[in-house]
DNA sequence: CACTCATGCAAGTATGTACTTGCATGGAAG
DNA sequence: CTTCCATGCAAGTACATACTTGCATGAGTG
């Protein structure tokens, strides 16, 4: 039933998450998805073909469509650049483990984490881009950055406050740490 | 012999950071390190004490120390910054693989990993940051920013940079990345 | 020479894990 | 009722891996 195979999926999602990819055992997976091991194998082949379904499908989830924003005022800029952030914040946290998991996974899951992590966000950042390259043309942002590398930093520093986040004290607040992100990027693509 | 201990330490190192912790054989550390599997049991007794090893020997590649800078001028300011940036950077990309694949781990081995990256780094992360509040109440630095955050901001667009490098085409330039970064902070933090 | 000590080597144990096979069952559809 | 078909269950295979044991060797030291 599809039910059953999304189930597994699913479950699948979470084991990879929080044992990684070899830590993770299909015995698991089954247990977590409420199927017997041999059902897992009769959906999935081998265990990589499972890894590979859980990252396909998992790039599904990213695809939000960066909506036409006004880019009149700087504080059209703001709210642009405020929205962008808070979409992609929620994104990363809803996946947290599982992204924390597949960075480490990288080198070794290179063309399977390339369409994970790029290609699921190509979109939206090529949007963003796009937006910061016509408030730049109308004067609303300096002319001497580099819009590429720009919209990357904001969304690197964004995905290390989520990336570290089992690292910091209890006390640390992140809702400050990404104020403080945005406040510093909007102060800093002024013109 | 201390060698042959440095040397299974050195290959686990790399071995770790290659595979994964799961993913990382004893025999295959051996064999990199160039003595018997067994040896390496007579050294440690377990995987895990391995692994211990490992991580508390890269933390003291770590301890930089933050050397007193001058604090005078908007350029004394951007001198340190750019600094302690170089500094970052490099001390990261030396561990490249070794602390994405610890990122990675990260949630299945919390204290060590607290160890590797927080406390490696809080001597010279807390030099920087008092070296920022300085410079803030000098008027060299808005006024308005919590210089924690700020502070932590710079790095984590900078280690995302480290983090995503193999994702990034061929013709992406890292360098710019880290230019438009520090280009974006500086301006950021101006009064 | 005799002794120690670090290491290598061969072999083995115990366990876990990916994956398979064969059969039973139970519910839905014709 | 019969026929599928999805699933469960028991058992098993093949292999990898962490870790052990016992012995040989060879270099350095007294």
């Amino acid at each position: 039933m599809e039910d059953t195979s999304q189930r597994i999926v699913a479950a699948a999602t979470r084991v990879f998450g929080r044992a990684g990819v070899s830590g993770a055992t299909t015995r698991e997976i089954a247990r977590e998805a409420k199927v017997n091991e041999v059902t897992l194998f009769r959906y999935f082949k081998t265990k990589d073909d499972l890894l590979r379904e859980v990252i396909l499908h998992s790039c599904r989830r990213y695809e939000y469509v960066f909506s036409d924003a006004p880019c009149e005022t700087a504080e059209d800029v703001r709210h642009t650049v405020e929205a962008y952030a808070k979409v992609y914040l929620r994104k990363m946290r809803d996946n947290e483990e599982f992204i924390r998991t597949f960075f480490g996974e990288l080198t070794r899951h290179l063309k399977l984490c390339r369409r994970l992590f790029v290609e699921s966000t190509r979109l939206v950042r090529r949007r963003f881009i796009d937006y910061l390259l016509l408030a730049q043309k109308r004067g609303l942002i300096r002319k001497d950055l580099d819009i590429t590398t720009t919209a990357d930093a904001l969304t690197g520093m964004l995905m290390a406050g989520i990336l570290r986040r089992p690292l910091t004290d209890p006390e640390y607040s992140n809702t400050r740490f990404s104020k403080t992100c945005l406040n510093l990027f909007l102060k800093g693509i002024e013109p």
